[in-house]
DNA sequence: ATCGACGTTGCACCTAAGTGAAAGGTCAAG
DNA sequence: CTTGACCTTTCACTTAGGTGCAACGTCGAT
């Protein structure tokens, strides 16, 4: 229950460099719950999970601002679940048209690729008329 | 054959800022066929096509410097044509592993909204755990 | 007491692809 | 000949998420 870690523990622990921990607690993401007498500073098991929440929801496409957002809930109240709900609702509409967007480039490349490899050497540079042309339309 | 564009005749017809225009000549990408007599920059067709391409390129996910290493071949040979089929074939892993990712982001955000709705709002912002468990497997 | 590992601060720098502003020059119309 | 639209240059700033460095303080072990 006393359990205080350094940065370099909390850091390790989190799976995050130590200059990145300095870097959420300067734009407000995590503060150290104390500091030593040496002015060191002192991480409790609540920051620990507050940082692995920060990678998990980074790993899944939240910004920091999205983050900081979701971690400014007061804890006492569960208010901002409909801005959970709206985040994530967002964060799923922008996948949908990220994958369309990147399944449109992949015909395209493997078009250009296609007809790259089909025409033996030869003329196998004109994949960039390929790009134009498919782009285009 | 003596078309000569201004900067924003060309910018205009490539669907550009001005700006961007100096900004590609700044890093290499467009120089302008020639200048004015009042040191304006003049474009011929080729540079339209050009910047037209790159712009193409671009939404196709390529990055200012793979365009630039794509232009840069000389025109009275077809060199880096294996270049070319790599690029091309790097991107396209490229987006695999995007995709892959986003599919992955995708699952545990529905997973997370689901349990979200379906919970009555009461413990709605359990999310947060749900998120981090679906990311620490 | 001193060594090395660790901590502190502040500040600058990085990528990528631009955007914006200041201060001035040019051009065509009225 | 003046006005307004366009052009020139240079320099700084932007977003996002950090990284790196200098100069200094602290801690634990020897």
């Amino acid at each position: 229950m006393g359990e205080k870690y350094t940065i370099s523990q909390v850091a390790k622990a989190a799976e995050i460099p130590t200059t990145t921990v300095r870097y959420y607690e300067r734009v407000g993401l995590v503060e150290p719950d104390d500091r030593s007498a040496g002015n060191y500073r002192l991480y409790g098991e609540e920051s620990l999970q507050k940082l692995r929440f920060i990678r998990a929801a980074q790993a899944i496409g939240f910004t920091l601002d999205d983050i900081k957002a979701l971690l400014e809930q007061p804890d006492d109240q569960h208010p901002a679940c409909r801005d959970v709900q709206l985040l994530i609702e967002e964060r799923l509409s922008d996948i949908k048209r990220k994958m369309k967007d990147l399944r449109h480039v992949q015909r395209v490349l493997q078009t250009s690729l296609d007809k790259c490899r089909k025409s033996n050497a030869a003329d196998c540079c004109h994949v960039i008329e390929t790009l134009e042309a498919a782009t285009k339309k």
